[in-house]
DNA sequence: TATCTTGTTAATCG
DNA sequence: ACGATTAACAAGAT
């Protein structure tokens, strides 16, 4: 489940890793996840040079000398660096350079590969409408963007227009942190809910990008993230006490997705001082 | 076999 | 236009 922590972190290895390699060939073995024909993808980037890489919410760009390299891994995946021979036994996508290591993509669902001609960014659909990264949301963006606005707490963070990068995963400690539930109504927030929860969005997710991600994703070079399951505080936990108060915590349907909650910090209605 | 799951888009209804 | 919901799509685990 790349979020991003996870994604922050791919996005720093492949600009260690592989700034500076050159692309010697592509293999497109899933089509249907470029944006272009397998021929256009080849030749807008087969001998171009890699100049780095950044991320955007749950998309990894990367800069070459030719177009920009898009990834998103969907619901998990990994890229890896390998050598030519052998190459892993699942991949999507394997991008090869000139010194004999390759880039071997695998999604397990719904991943995009894209490839974006120099200057046109603007004209990619899915990455022009990303909101700004979640780790660099201050606390009075976050008010201002909240105010006039109706919908749950919980559809605005994973709304990726909004803010780019939480996913739900991680969405459970950070409603925790802000002791929000998930249905709260974004209108009847007061401002030190909203502050608080600026704040639980950093707390979420700086230790697992400190750690390099998630334990269930890989790295460029095929090692486990440091995010644990201890880690997480109620994410995943369903019955087992809360850690404030002690209360059973409870999986909820929140849409077509659940959400982990501790029910007594959460309360869907604000308590009275 | 049936159901669940981490993402995103598009379509629909109110 | 916005918000809520659902289905669809490129798997894999249980």
């Amino acid at each position: 489940m790349p979020e991003l922590p996870e994604i922050i972190s791919r996005a720093r290895e492949i600009n260690k890793a592989l700034t500076g390699k050159t692309i010697s060939a592509i293999d497109v073995l899933q089509p249907k996840c470029a944006n272009v024909s397998p021929k256009k993808f080849k030749s807008a980037l087969v001998g171009a040079r890699i100049k780095g890489a950044t991320n955007r919410g749950k998309w990894i760009f990367v800069e070459t000398t030719k177009a920009w390299l898009l990834f998103n891994l969907g619901m998990g995946g990994e890229l890896l660096l390998v050598k030519r021979a052998p190459l892993p036994p699942k991949r999507r996508f394997v991008f090869s350079f000139t010194d004999g290591t390759a880039l071997a993509v695998n999604f397990w669902w719904f991943g995009y590969v894209h490839c974006v001609a120099p200057g046109k960014l603007y004209e990619h659909n899915m990455t022009r409408v990303l909101g700004k990264n979640a780790i660099d949301l201050e606390a009075e963006d976050l008010w201002g963007m909240t105010r006039g606005r109706r919908g749950s707490v919980k559809a605005f963070l994973l709304d990726q227009t909004n803010l780019a990068g939480i996913g739900n995963a991680y969405i459970h400690d950070i409603l925790f942190l802000a002791r929000l539930h998930p249905q709260r109504k974004l209108d009847t927030l007061a401002r030190d809910e909203v502050i608080g929860l600026a704040k639980a969005i950093q707390e979420g997710l700086r230790p697992s990008i400190r750690k390099g991600g998630a334990c269930y994703e890989l790295s460029l070079h095929g090692k486990k993230g440091g995010f644990v399951k201890e880690d997480i505080i109620i994410g995943y936990r369903e019955g087992e006490p809360c850690p404030e108060c002690g209360t059973a915590i409870k999986k909820i349907k929140t849409g077509s997705t659940s959400t982990f909650i501790c029910p007594e910090c959460q309360p869907l209605e604000r308590r009275k001082a």
